[in-house]
Parts: C-alpha cells; sequence; structure tokens
DNA sequence: AATATAATTCATTTTGAATTGAAATCCATC
DNA sequence: GATGGATTTCAATTCAAAATGAATTATATT
C-alpha cells in the first residue's frame, strides 16, 4: 500500500499502476501528467469510457479532462466513437493500444521542432564565423572554433538521419 | 537582428547561436536552461574559461553557475583544470566536445530511472491482474485487460534493449 | 423550437522547478 | 595562521507550465 501519489480516489490496483506508468512516460517525453492519467485510465478499462466516467474516476476538473481528451486525440493517441444513444454522453474513448505509435508520435512532436530550428541555427553559426575573421585574427583560436562549428554541423546532419532510425527501431 | 531570446550581454553572434542551440537541447532532454547557457559559452569558446568569466559574459547568479557547473561536471560534459596560479581564479572550465557522449549520457539520465521503475510496476500489474479475478468475473472483459498488460509487459522488454541500442546509434 | 445537460474555452490560480542572493565555507597568498 | 577574494550552500523568490472553474457554446432529448 501507498507507493504511488496522487490518491484519485476510484482507481483499483491495476488501473493505478498502469495510470502511473503513463504518467511516467508522459512525465518523460515532456507532456503535462494529466494527458498520462487519461490515457492510462483508457488504457486500463476493456470498454470505451464516456467524458463523465473519467471525471468520477480521475480528480481532474472538466477543462483538464477536456483539454487533455482533445491533445490525445489530435496526437492520435485515443479514438472517439459516437456514444450509444440514451446514455447522456456524446462520445465514448478509446485507446489506441500501439504503444509505438504512440511513443513514436510523442517523440516526433519534439523532436522535429528541435531539429527543424537546429538547420537554420547551423547557418547563422556559420554566418558569424565568417563575418567575426576580418577583425581580431588569432588563427589557432579561430581554427579550435572552426573545429567545433564543424562539429555541431555533422552533428546536426546526423540528428536528421536520426529520427527516421528511431522510427524504425520502434516498428 | 533579434531572433533569440533571452539578451545575455556580452555576447557575440557566434557565442550566443551556439548558446540557444544548447539550451534547446538541454530543454529537449528536461534538464534546465542555465546548463545549457554555460556548456553552450564554454563550447564556443577556443579558451577555457573561469568561473568569474562565465559569470561576467552570462546573466546568471553566482548560484546558478556553481550549480551548474557542478552537475555538467558531474555529468561527464565539463571538465575542469587548476587555473593558472596568479590569476585569481582557482579553476578553469572546458566542454567535452564530444556530443555524442553528452547527449548519450543526457538521455541515459533520464531513461534508466524510468525504465527502472518500468520493471516494479510490471510486476505490480500483474499481481494486480491475477488477484482481480476472483470477486467479479467477466471474462471477455478481463481478457482484453490481459492482453493490454501483456502489450506492456513486452514493451518493457523492447525498452530494456532499446537503449544499448540508442548508445549504438549515438557511436 | 425549447430545455436541459454535455463539453469547451480561456482568464485566473496553483504548483513545482529553476533561479537568486546572502551567509557560510574554502583556499591561495601574504 | 590570518586575511581577502573565490566558490558553495540553501532558504526564499521567481517564473513558466499545468490545472482549475465559471462562463459560454454545442448537442441531445422532449
Amino acid at each position: 500500500m501507498s507507493a504511488g501519489e496522487g490518491a484519485d480516489a476510484g482507481l483499483n490496483a491495476f488501473e493505478s499502476e498502469i495510470v502511473a506508468g503513463f504518467v511516467d512516460l508522459m512525465q518523460l517525453l515532456g507532456m503535462p501528467k494529466s494527458y498520462g492519467e487519461i490515457y492510462g485510465l483508457l488504457y486500463a478499462s476493456s470498454e470505451a469510457l464516456t467524458f463523465a466516467q473519467i471525471e468520477q474516476k480521475l480528480t481532474l476538473s472538466k477543462g483538464s479532462i477536456s483539454q487533455g481528451l482533445r491533445a490525445l486525440r489530435d496526437l492520435g493517441a485515443v479514438t472517439a466513437a459516437a456514444a450509444p444513444s440514451g446514455m447522456g454522453a456524446r462520445e465514448v474513448f478509446s485507446p489506441q493500444t500501439e504503444l509505438r505509435s504512440l511513443v513514436s508520435v510523442l517523440l516526433q512532436e519534439r523532436l522535429v521542432p528541435y531539429l527543424r530550428n537546429g538547420k537554420q541555427r547551423i547557418a547563422a553559426i556559420e554566418a558569424a564565423l565568417g563575418g567575426q575573421g576580418s577583425s581580431d585574427d588569432d588563427p589557432p583560436a579561430q581554427r579550435t572554433l572552426h573545429g567545433r562549428a564543424t562539429k555541431l554541423k555533422a552533428w546536426q546532419k546526423r540528428s536528421a538521419t536520426f529520427l527516421p532510425l528511431i522510427a524504425k527501431i520502434l516498428r
């Protein structure tokens, strides 16, 4: 007893362990932990859940649930289906259980913008190095800095290869 | 002009681009951005720098610089050498310029604890599933949950392979 | 069409991590 | 071994990201 963190009233042991796991995963990937709670709860449920069911099982406001569900849907991690009519809810939510695609989407979400930036950054660095040489020259120092800039560029190029490679590993 | 963010008084274009790049990298890996500033400045300098030089080039308190340097040294990203006597400083600091090892250390710093946790978590999940079946039985639902738990376990196992693989790619 | 309930939006609040700053400690030089 | 500057420590502060909740909008049911 009392291993994890937030109490989360209505979760059984199975559910709360799974939720905790996905909370950690989301945080590892720099996403809000509420996303992990929502996704984890869906993952631990044999049936698709309604908004209201999520709300009553987790200690999260409607606002957070709404935002979380939207983000997870946009990521393709959760799918919504029309709720069987008669019950109040509009939709029911299920997890995309293919973990590899989930992780790969989450990863790319962070890596792609980083790499995009990197590319222009390298250009700026090279420009700065070129422009700099004119005034105070100190050849050995300049060579060191050139070497470092070159290293960065090589790294940047390798990173571009990187991403598809990760995608492949995750397959 | 004015592409980046923090002004950082005394940095030239070359330095501030490199600093910005490492700040982004640190943040991608969930480390404080001050670490990126310090490492970036060292990386952009042809000579090893003293504590005081770092302080005067960056807009950071002594406290942050001290903590940042310590963390970077612990990570093996920065090395310290005795400062040539006569100048006030005790030590001078240089970057470990092998980016691959830097990134791999930073990555592992986050991945390893996550994976370690994951392992016990899987055990707890299996225990919970086993203990649960007795009271309210719904075989198809149980089978679904079993399937999901199995998927998690498989994923966990693959993740363990994952880490050395990343290390290999970074080589 | 009207009503009641579900879901979303977004300004405000909370929370946790990063940063600061001032006091304590360390170390080289005298 | 005493002095003065260099560095570290850590409680208090700041800051950004996440969560809330009340007002709004959308949708189902009658």
